[in-house]
DNA sequence: GTCCTCCGTGAGAGCGCTCTCATCGATGGG
DNA sequence: CCCATCGATGAGAGCGCTCTCACGGAGGAC
């Protein structure tokens, strides 16, 4: 609003402290509000700065401070499953809404192959951030591990496959969920129940089929009625015809995700079978897609937003100086519409 | 892999040069890559920085070379769209991934409100990135204005509602999308059609209410049935409610956005009219849900990918120094499903 | 009145890098 | 045989900032 001219050369602090007529020292004071600077001064400093439009050069000052005040978010994910998933969109957008008011920057980083991964060392080490934010961790992957090697501040989205002591993680009850699922088909008087799970080298998959037992044998019941997908709407289609052909009597199923509950849908509808009617299906994430199926999807709502922040908070205590905090499970919750 | 000791103290270029028994700027120009450099030197150079897992840093280097290698990606949005819709987290993803490789980063930055705005003019001014990606800008924000002048390179998504000269955009082509979408409907034979246009401050609902009226006066008729929403499901359902009680013989709607579409789906089937028998329906966007509606959407795609794509490649062309573009519009295609 | 404390301020070093300029030895032309 | 030329290398300044330390003056204790 007030920088005279457009286009002069940018202002240093050497500048700031010539036009108000004290030290270069003493502008740093100021600007960083240092309480021992006399009320006159820091007027003059004040108005100086808002005269010349300075604003402080950030390389300049994390060059001596060894910070850099931005952290960095990490995706580690093969590009299509990306896009068609907003689970990451959502992460990154709750993620900078928590940074507002900070004054802490967000870097993006696609880390998406063992290649890009040993540059991607090479940048957190090059203090270029402060910290590291992990998503969407596969299997055992090794990043973990190396940044925490490095001594790099990181907070993990999800319960790593191996427990790596000193690395905090933030993960959603997937255990809890999964159960809460069951028992709600269970409480619907379905006894003829069958699940459609996950990839089992992912936490997210394994943990559901876990909840999903556990509730199972709460109820004194088997859980054996057991078939694989991958997450994708395709799997959850082949999944569920698979699980009719062998179980044609079946009553329920949990999908341990949304995308796999869509394809479950579908092979009912074409199966003939109504749903809630026949069968009643629940699914796990609550996409947006889960409320416009037909009929709309019961299914485990997560708290992405609050993971994201979560996982936000955390880092930022452990790069203040914090001792690494304990890891955070978050609760997931029903949301019961038509289709159980 | 290399590194001796994972927590000494971070070597530097001094420490390199002492390693290597040449002067510091040898390993500078090693870096860099300089032709002037013995052979030699520089096997002696690169074999020392791999033994002490030498990393440059990249504030110092900065702070010289007053460039960041880096790029900010600003969003303005209320919070509750960015996450029902995931135009944003495409373009944030797609963008990321054209960096790869380029060694150019993404510092994604929130600017919800004006408040905001001031921090963000701020921080770009501080140095801390090269150029600007301006995403979903609305009405006639100042923030593009701001940007220009500041001599800061700044590529904006979407056609901005007022034109500045030297400002580049990089648009879908939203007028040729409706117009397509209207002649779907006239070469499947429907004559009494009305549009769900979108809001007419943002140049998305008035360019697609633009190729709408063109399709429909190039076929010498009239567009006088149109009724505005929102661009959220909800207002396209009230729209059609609308629409089908002023005009209870229409049989074709071309709704600006998917999720109106989605909302005057549901508001034809409260209304006990066919889609598409009775009535055809065509949407814009290709969301996810678009193919899981019942039935499935016919809708405009965009190439959100390219979209981003491009906005980046320009962006780093004239970050890179050459003069600035001329804007450029992006074909988009129509996708026939079973609405239309 | 003297000494000590404490507060506000300035001087200056140094963060890790790039780049200009000087240097030095080798090469070649006259 | 000397000097201009050129390519490889080193010395050193400086990017804009923070922070330690020194300093001068005011105020309080004796």
């Amino acid at each position: 609003m007030s920088a005279a001219f457009p286009q002069r050369r940018k202002p240093t602090l050497d500048t700031v402290a010539a036009e108000a007529g004290v030290s270069r020292a003493t502008v740093s004071r100021v600007i960083n509000g240092s309480p021992r600077v006399s009320p006159e001064v820091k007027d003059a400093v004040s108005s100086a700065i808002d005269r010349l439009g300075y604003v402080p050069n950030r390389a300049a000052r994390s060059l001596v401070m060894r910070r850099t005040d931005s952290i960095a978010l990490v995706m580690r994910e093969p590009d299509a499953t990306v896009l068609a998933d907003p689970y990451l969109g959502n992460i990154i957008i709750a993620t900078s809404q928590t940074l507002v008011g900070t004054g802490v920057q967000l870097v993006l980083v696609n880390a998406r192959n063992d290649a890009e991964h040993a540059r991607l060392a090479d940048y957190v080490r090059s203090g270029h951030v402060d910290g590291v934010l992990l998503a969407s961790m596969h299997g055992d992957d090794p990043l973990p591990g190396l940044l925490l090697d490095a001594g790099i501040p990181t907070v993990v989205g999800g319960r790593p496959q191996r427990h790596l002591p000193g690395l905090t993680y933030v993960d959603v009850d997937n255990v809890g969920g999964a159960q809460l699922a069951a028992e709600h088909l269970l409480a619907g008087g379905r006894r003829r129940i069958a699940t459609i799970a996950g990839p089992q080298d992912m936490t997210a998959g394994s943990d559901r089929l876990g909840g999903y037992r556990r509730a199972l044998a709460s109820a004194g019941r088997k859980a054996d009625r057991v078939v694989y997908g991958d997450f994708t709407r395709e799997s959850g289609e082949q999944a569920m015809a698979a699980l009719l052909a062998r179980h044609p009597d079946l009553d329920g199923v949990f999908a341990a995700n949304d995308l796999m509950a869509v394809g479950a849908l579908r092979a009912l509808r074409a199966a003939g079978r109504a749903v809630p009617t026949d069968v009643a299906v629940v699914g796990y994430d609550d996409i947006e897609l889960a409320r416009h199926t037909e009929p709309p999807l019961t299914t485990i709502h997560q708290p992405i937003i609050d993971q994201a922040r979560t996982m936000t908070e955390l880092l930022l205590t452990q790069i203040g100086g914090d001792p690494v905090a304990d890891p955070v499970v978050l609760p997931t919750e029903l949301v019961a519409r038509e289709s159980a």
